[in-house]
DNA sequence: CTGAAAGCGCTTACAG
DNA sequence: CTGAAAGCGCTTACAG
């Protein structure tokens, strides 16, 4: 059964009555074919059915196939960044291929090795781990652009969002609320706290903005573990008496901190959460989740621009920062003004 | 720069001592090798840091790449199905790649043609909209499982959720709790409305339960397009003068539904949701949305079984079906007893 | 403009 | 157990 041969260029050259050389250049839209070759080619493309293998082509050429590296399926920010690079890649002969970072075994390089190997033209990753030294080395061998690095990198692009400025950002909107008591609840990642990453950047936003105000600093570590975010959130809460405003590493974060609220039968003006990416189910009305939007789908689009920059022959180093802006919204609210009730 | 050569079979064929057969045969586990010659080739392709290119050995053998094809990115139903087929395969040497299907441009067979295209070992495709006929040519070139198919194919495996079930436990659901007047708010996909894809078997499911009930059947039918749902729940909703069971054909819609009953500050007991695959926002206690699950997670690792199966050379076809059940939440209760207030 | 030939990095029979 | 040779389906200089 799975052995029928399939449609080769040979078979294509054979039935035009051209040489192999005429149909690959045909196909790769190479300069130096006549219209009548072209048509007799692109006829017996279209009777046979031909598709040419990206594997045999990556042999020699390219695969027309860009690798994108996501940490996880399950965070909602990264379907952004790759609907922004799907759409960018729209009506150009490339497909994106994406290699999900296996959560439960927490390789970082992995995924990005296992999309080199398979020869594509370039890699979009997003990965906070990965070690420069070995992404410069990879990047020698293959277009590179990584979102969510903070630094400028020699082979490789960086892109990432002003995370300093984010959480400086939601820091100034809970205290323009009224909050004087603004709690960080982010991520313990490990590595000495691996500082650079976007999460510790907004860390220092954080501490930053906090100092400038006045305020007394107060983070809640959470290691990356199933069940501990939660269980944080509701210890913080626990402990509750006065107004407080939360600062959630990202939205996955602050979904738990609202549910720990919700348990608790907490109004927004006794605890403001704040959450990071801006992902889809933020703007939902019974959610209603105020966070910091970093244009996930814009960095899509724009990562993928640069590779294509890449692949087309750059090779000096582009760093891009994009501005982040808080979207306000129900879960923030000023403490001053009680409603008439817990909201259930 | 990007011209750095990098390390091929050769090359660690040459400083183990051997050729590049022998080398192949360690990488590929062969039947043959004496340990000596093991030892000596895996401290080579160590020292020189050796990885395998897919490209090359799709050529001749197996890419070890497995590629999934989901509809879209957004539904996070097929991220569980995703987890579950990433899951699936740690611990073998196969590599997930995922290609969405461009949700723009609509093209169905197009993402899995890519797949094809790049020498995947086999594919998990979840596309209700291809024909059976393209389907099977496919099949017989490359091991093929397909998700969400009701029929038993000739050349592929097929494993579907019991959508006709599934439907049934859902109206079944808002029956026993005092619903009279229960709608069904599905995709109208077009294409004659495609018979038998996961949709429209919920539909047969619905109208058939709605009969045994002898109860009204009442179907509102919305086009895939942007807004169009939330505009079509906001219409349904307008009318509503007694209580309302709707039930959503998938999560998505129903979200769309819960925020057009939070806008008109409907409760639960007035407009009573339930949507299909119980994806994880479902379960958030401020969404709380009764669901029907259909095991999207081992959806995903039963494909990838079936497919090793079949790359191992299986070719007689299996057909799967799940049996889905009703998770009970908020956003269903019953008519008759009304809470305290709206809850806003 | 067109084609014959070499070669990309592997695996696969086939000898030894 | 080990290796020399052929070949997978393309693209790439290079002649013509």
């Amino acid at each position: 059964m799975q052995t029928e041969r399939s449609i080769t260029i040979e078979d294509v050259a054979l039935a035009a009555g051209v040489s192999r050389a005429a149909v690959s250049k045909v196909i790769r839209d190479a300069y130096g074919v006549s219209p009548q070759m072209r048509a007799r080619v692109e006829a017996a493309i279209n009777e046979l059915g031909y598709r040419p293998r990206a594997a045999a082509r990556a042999m020699r050429g390219s695969s027309f196939t860009i690798g994108v590296e996501i940490p996880t399926v399950h965070n909602h920010f990264f379907s952004k960044i790759i609907d922004g690079a799907t759409t960018a890649l729209v009506d150009t002969r490339y497909q994106v291929i994406i290699a999900p970072a296996d959560p439960h075994h927490d390789e970082g390089p992995q995924a990005i090795e296992a999309l080199a190997d398979r020869q594509v033209d370039g890699i979009v990753a997003i990965s906070s781990r990965v070690p420069q030294t070995w992404l410069e080395k990879l990047a020698v061998r293959v277009p590179l652009v990584m979102i969510g690095r903070h630094h400028q990198a020699e082979h490789y692009d960086t892109l990432v969002g002003d995370d300093v400025l984010g959480a400086e950002l939601a820091v100034q909107h809970l205290f323009e609320l009224g909050h004087r008591r603004i709690v960080h609840l982010t991520l313990d990642e490990g590595r000495g706290a691996a500082p650079g990453t976007p999460h510790m950047m907004r860390v220092v936003g954080y501490r930053q903005k906090m100092a400038d105000l006045g305020l007394e600093p107060e983070i809640v570590w959470v290691k990356p573990v199933q069940g501990e975010s939660l269980q944080a959130a509701r210890d913080l809460l626990s402990r509750v008496d006065a107004p407080v405003g939360i600062l959630a590493g990202h939205d996955e974060l602050a979904l738990e901190v609202l549910q720990a609220v919700a348990e608790r039968g907490l109004t927004a003006a006794q605890a403001s959460v704040v959450g990071y990416d801006d992902t889809d189910v933020a703007a939902h009305p019974m959610i209603s989740l105020t966070s910091v939007n970093q244009s996930g789908t814009q960095m899509g689009a724009i990562a993928v621009r640069l590779l294509l920059e890449r692949i087309a022959g750059r090779t000096a180093s582009a760093h891009e920062v994009l501005t982040p802006r808080v979207m306000a919204r129900n879960s923030s609210a000023s403490p001053a003004h009680e409603p008439e009730g817990s909201h259930h």
